[in-house]
DNA sequence: AGTGTATGAATGAACG
DNA sequence: CGTTCATTCATACACT
């Protein structure tokens, strides 16, 4: 084949020529390969074509970009983004280009095989219906809208608010108040976080304040794996359509008291300025509640299977599992865990199913924000700590 | 016009090998297809459509029409490329009608960012010079080596604090001119953030906000979105460190026997200072850590042994930790659980251990006490969950 | 030695 | 045409 690089990744090739591994400390200067075909002359000789190699640095902004819902950054995001990361080490457009590529791709086969996976381990007599998920892909239904390309994935997945289960925290999404920002970014998610009145005002003159993630991290919004479905959160954090300048207000009704069934019903709600039912109504998620909906019918083996089914208490309560082994990843997203009584992780195999089934009538806890938890924490530390009144309004 | 090509790849879907099956390209240079099925005709399949693999020569050719100036033969000039390919191998029209496409949308790609890459490389003695680089493709030149001028700020930072690992918190505000938008400069934390004091306003002289990615890095909190933000974390991690504004610290002493029966009392410190620790000044130890201010000295093995290390991040603070499996409960406690990346679980063993290493360069995040975290959700929500507004006075 | 997995890079094929 | 999807290739690193 005609030499090795001639399209794209041909910005800047004498640059990373670092070597091995990165040992955030390494420089990335000093680009003296030792030309490997010493002798050999080759037409072709590839260039040794150091790979780029990422740093922990700039894995976790891409990573942190990629989780925010841009799946698939635009030209120009590209480039910011490389920009960004080039504060940590070399990089070209190029390598950002292609780690979102394989992010992206791969992060969706694999679930797509994890679901295959799945239903093969899980035939359940399920002979005949495959009603939920199409296995084949192919063409979802995308909603897309052109400007700053959003994943579409929104519907494939199955998440459907179903809310109302009896859990604890709800938040209640809506968007209004159209700013007329600029904000070219579209994934910059401007605007103010009402979460417990002042505590965040997050408002700055040029929003770009308040990235999407930070939302959906504060909200709880349990979506950050590797790839889920960022789509939806993308587009109902505001980004997406035209309007990035909502303003989002977070209101957590919420009952105390680890009251076991007591389970207030949630509400979520959702509104959008641009209207725009569709796919928004994915949005309340969010709480555990709601997440729960979208996937016990999966774990339990839904209509018709008689499979076994254990009882167990997720949170003080009480959810119909398949005796076996449960996706716990699938179930309540990417960042649950569950914890059983004693404190320790339920273990799951890399697709979030968890290796042993879970106890029938044993209780677990579900860790779905780690950033939710830790938020409420400190909220919490914060006001508490304080001699002062705190207004705080919900 | 007349490049109404529009169908064309509907015309040609299997075209290639109209008559039987692909047989072609045996000799080619490590080609091994796996042939997916090579018997008679499947219709199950769903699409075995083996991708043209274009051979040396006919790349040969293909590059050199290309160079030739035919970026984009019409339809019939395709048809005799074709004819020519041919007698090297199996090609459809649709094939070189997309080799066409790709090759010409490609180098067109490479060289806007090769234009662009060195517009904005850095403000400082920005390079004027828009190289011609060619404005012809020649694909040859595709390495015209001028790269290397990538870096910006003169030298790289490549680099985290790596925290030392206090037992505490610590965080850096410091001020920044207004920029307005996008941008690559960090954006500064403005304001004070006063931890034990009146909750959090933070909120800067111009409306600056306080991304959540500020505070949540401060804390430690994993806030695994974002990352949109320039340099938010990175500067307040530590480096950076021109000068504090303010120090917060938070301590948490508490207790934890597994069960949240067990009220955690919590005290929170807050000093402010001016110190400016030197490298140990990195924020966050993340609040979590900070609880079990021990021992991030044991993974941290011993300073500068040569031994196997791996740098990792947890809740975003990077560690040097042993390469092979690290003690999880003994350094973070017994209801510690490291969550990958990916939002899974660490795996660990029945003493803590985990049971695979520590992914050099991979971020985790530390999930100490569920029940501590739900505990201080709880409490806060319950106290703020009044009606409109609450003052709270702890 | 090898084998498997993770992932950067490349490119054919399509979509809109 | 610009983008995006799907495969595939190649290499780095981990586990046996």
């Amino acid at each position: 084949m005609a030499s090795s690089n001639r399209h794209w990744p041909s910005m800047f090739k004498s640059k990373p020529c670092n070597a091995h591994h990165h040992q955030w400390q390494h420089d990335i200067n000093s680009c003296h390969q030792k030309t490997p075909y010493a002798s050999g002359f080759e037409e072709r000789s590839p260039e040794p074509k150091p790979r780029w190699n990422p740093k922990p640095e700039q894995i976790r902004i891409l990573e942190a970009i990629f989780n925010s819902g841009m799946v698939n950054p635009p030209r120009d995001e590209i480039r910011r983004i490389r920009a960004q990361l080039q504060e940590y080490g070399q990089v070209g457009d190029a390598n950002v280009f292609y780690w979102f590529q394989n992010r992206k791709s791969r992060s969706k086969n694999k679930q797509r095989h994890l679901q295959a996976t799945r239903s093969q381990t899980q035939p359940s007599s399920a002979a005949p219906s495959p009603p939920p998920v199409a296995t084949k892909p192919t063409s979802t239904a995308t909603s897309s809208s052109s400007s700053s390309s959003e994943q579409s994935t929104g519907s494939d997945k199955t998440q459907l608010p179903v809310a109302s289960m009896g859990g604890a925290l709800t938040s209640m999404v809506h968007s209004a108040a159209p700013l007329p920002v600029t904000s070219v970014n579209p994934m910059y998610l401007h605007g103010s976080l009402e979460l417990g009145g002042e505590s965040f005002l997050l408002q700055g003159p040029q929003g770009y304040c308040f990235p999407a993630a930070e939302l959906t991290g504060i909200i709880g919004v349990p979506e950050h794996g590797t790839g889920v479905h960022p789509g939806p959160w993308g587009d109902l954090m505001g980004f997406k359509s035209g309007e990035d300048d909502a303003k989002v207000t977070v209101q957590l009704h919420h009952l105390y008291g680890t009251g076991s069934s007591s389970a207030p019903s949630v509400a979520t709600t959702v509104t959008s300025a641009n209207a725009s039912g569709g796919g928004g109504a994915t949005a309340g998620v969010a709480a555990t509640a709601a997440i729960f909906g979208s996937s016990i019918d999966e774990i339990q083996g839904s209509g018709g299977a008689a499979a076994a089914r254990s009882t167990v208490f997720i949170n003080e309560v009480a959810f119909e599992v398949a005796a076996g082994p449960v996706n716990v990843r699938e179930a309540f997203g990417h960042e649950a865990i569950l914890i059983d009584h004693s404190g320790r992780p339920v273990l799951t195999d890399e697709w979030g199913v968890t290796i042993h089934p879970l106890r029938h009538g044993a209780s677990y806890y579900l860790v779905l924000s780690l950033s939710l938890s830790l938020y409420f924490m400190l909220l919490w530390i914060s006001s508490s700590s304080s001699s002062n009144a705190v207004v705080m309004q919900v």
